[in-house]
DNA sequence: GTCAATTCACATGAAAGAGACCACGGTCTAGTG
DNA sequence: CTAGACCGTGGTCTCTTTCATGTGAATTGACGA
C-alpha cells in the first residue's frame, strides 16, 4: 500500500517534465536546427508544386535519426497550408515503407496510400494491378499535384523489387489531370547504386544529402528541446553533452539522443530524484541497448527462439567457436525435448542469417578447406542481456 | 616441392507448396413493418 | 423487405521445403626436378 503510494506519489510531484511528448520521436518542432541549408534546398525544388507544376522527383538520403523524415513532412505541412491559400491542389503522401503495418508489399504501400487519401481498398485479396489503375483513378480524378514521400525506401526496394519504383515514377505517363512526383527517403547511402539505371535516374533527379549530427549540433537540438521538455533547472550540468556524445558516437543519430534524454528523465523520476544527472545517463543508455535488444528476441518467432536457444547453449558450454552444423544438431535436440517441428537446414542457415543481421549475433562465412564452408558463429550479447535473453527464451518456449 | 584436381559442408538461389488471411459477392436467416 | 450471419472464391502473404548450384581452401595425388 504504502509502496504504491508512493510510487503513484512519484508520478504525481514529478516536477522534472514539463511536456514529455516533446521527446517522443512523432514531435515536430517550430524550428529544425541545423537544416536549414537541407530545407531550403528542399524548399526551392518543391516550389514550383505551388503553382501546380510537376517537380522533379527527389531523393534524399542519410543515416537514421538525420533528421530526413522530419525536414519532409515539416515542408510538407508548411507548403499544404501556403497551397490551400493559394487555392492550388496540392497534396503530399506520407507513408513509411518499414512500418510494421505496411510490412514492406508493394500491395499495402499503394493500399496505404490510397488510404491516406482518404479512400479504402482491401487489404488483400486484389491483384495488384487493379490496385494501382484504382489509385490512379483516385489521383487523376482532379487536377492536383501530388508528391509521394517514401519513407525507407530502401526497405521496399529490398523487400520488393526496384520495378515498383519504375511503376510509380512512370505514372505520370498514365495521368492525365494529375502531377505526381516522388520523394525517396533512405537509410543507406549506397542504396542507389545497386538500384536499376532506368530507376536511378528518375528518382534521383535531385538528391539531398544529409549528413550526420555532431556533438555540437545535438547539443543544440537537445538543449533546445529540454527547455521545453523539462522543467527549469532539474538537468545535470553535462547531461546534455554526455548525451549529445553519445549519440555522435551512435553515428550522430538525434532520434537516439532524444530517446535516451527521455529515458534517462523517466529513471530519475522513478528514482524520485530531483535532477537528471549524469549516472541516469548512463543507465538510459544501458537500458535502451537492452530493451531494444530484449524486444527483438521477444518479438521473434519460435523457431527463431529455438534457433537462438541453441546459440546459447552452444556459447556457454564450449569455448571454441560455433559452426553452423553445431548449431542445427543442438536446434534438433532441442525441439525434440521441446516438442516442437524440426526444420531442415536450409531454414535453420537462414535464420542465422537473420541473427547476424539483427545483430544479435555475429556470423561470418568462412571456409574451413576440407572441413567444407560454414559460418562462423558469435553470440554478441553482453552477459546481463544473455541472462535476461535466457529468462524470456526459457519462458516463451518451455509452456 | 609444385600444381591442379578433389572434396567437404555448408552457403546461396530459385521455385513451389502449405496454410492463414481477407474482402467481396452471393445466399440464407431472422426480425420488422 | 431488409440487415446481418454465413459461406465459397480468388487473391496475397509468410514460412518452409525441395531441388540445384556455388564456393574457398585443406587435402590429395600426379608430376617433374
Amino acid at each position: 500500500m504504502d509502496n504504491i503510494d508512493k510510487i503513484f506519489d512519484s508520478f504525481v510531484s514529478n516536477n522534472l517534465f514539463r511536456d514529455k511528448s516533446v521527446l517522443q520521436s512523432n514531435y515536430s518542432p517550430q524550428v529544425i536546427l541545423h537544416r536549414s541549408q537541407q530545407i531550403e534546398y528542399l524548399a526551392s525544388i518543391l516550389g514550383p508544386s505551388l503553382s501546380g507544376d510537376r517537380v522533379s522527383n527527389i531523393f534524399l538520403y542519410g543515416k537514421t535519426g538525420t533528421g530526413k523524415t522530419l525536414s519532409a513532412r515539416f515542408l510538407a505541412e508548411r507548403m499544404e497550408t501556403k497551397a490551400n491559400l493559394a487555392g492550388t491542389n496540392l497534396k503530399f503522401l506520407y507513408v513509411n515503407c518499414k512500418s510494421k503495418k505496411i510490412s514492406d508489399t508493394e500491395y499495402r504501400i499503394i493500399a496505404e496510400l490510397i488510404k491516406s487519401l482518404g479512400k479504402t481498398i482491401p487489404i488483400t485479396g486484389l491483384p495488384t494491378d487493379v490496385v494501382y489503375s484504382r489509385f490512379i483513378d483516385i489521383i487523376d480524378d482532379k487536377k492536383q499535384v501530388v508528391i509521394l514521400i517514401l519513407d525507407e525506401i530502401d526497405q521496399a526496394v529490398k523487400k520488393i523489387s526496384d520495378n515498383f519504383i519504375y511503376t510509380l515514377t512512370r505514372m505520370n505517363s498514365e495521368l492525365k489531370n494529375a502531377q505526381i512526383s516522388i520523394i525517396g527517403i533512405s537509410n543507406s547511402l549506397t542504396f542507389m547504386d545497386n538500384l536499376d539505371p532506368r530507376v536511378r535516374s528518375s528518382l534521383g533527379e535531385e538528391e539531398i544529402v544529409f549528413p550526420p549530427y555532431n556533438a555540437l549540433q545535438l547539443r543544440d537540438i537537445l538543449k533546445e528541446r529540454a527547455e521545453i521538455a523539462f522543467n527549469d533547472s532539474v538537468l545535470d550540468e553535462g547531461v546534455i553533452p554526455k548525451c549529445a556524445a553519445y549519440a555522435a558516437r551512435e553515428h550522430g543519430d538525434a532520434r537516439r539522443a532524444l530517446d535516451l534524454l527521455r529515458v534517462a528523465g523517466e529513471i530519475a523520476v522513478r528514482e524520485g530524484s530531483k535532477k537528471i544527472n549524469l549516472s541516469h545517463m548512463d543507465e538510459a543508455n544501458s537500458k535502451i541497448e537492452r530493451d531494444k535488444m530484449l524486444d527483438i528476441i521477444e518479438s521473434e518467432p519460435t523457431q527463431f527462439q529455438l534457433v537462438l536457444k541453441a546459440i546459447m547453449n552452444l556459447d556457454d558450454h564450449e569455448e571454441k567457436t560455433i559452426f553452423t552444423g553445431d548449431v542445427f544438431n543442438v536446434y534438433q535436440e532441442i525441439c525434440e525435448k521441446t516438442k516442437n517441428e524440426i526444420l531442415t537446414q536450409r531454414r535453420v542457415s537462414d535464420i542465422i542469417a537473420e541473427f547476424d543481421m539483427l545483430g544479435i549475433i555475429n556470423a561470418r562465412v568462412i571456409s574451413k578447406g576440407r572441413q567444407g564452408r560454414t559460418r562462423e558463429i558469435k553470440l554478441m550479447l553482453s552477459p546481463n542481456i544473455k541472462e535476461k535473453a535466457k529468462e524470456i527464451l526459457q519462458k516463451s518456449l518451455d509452456l
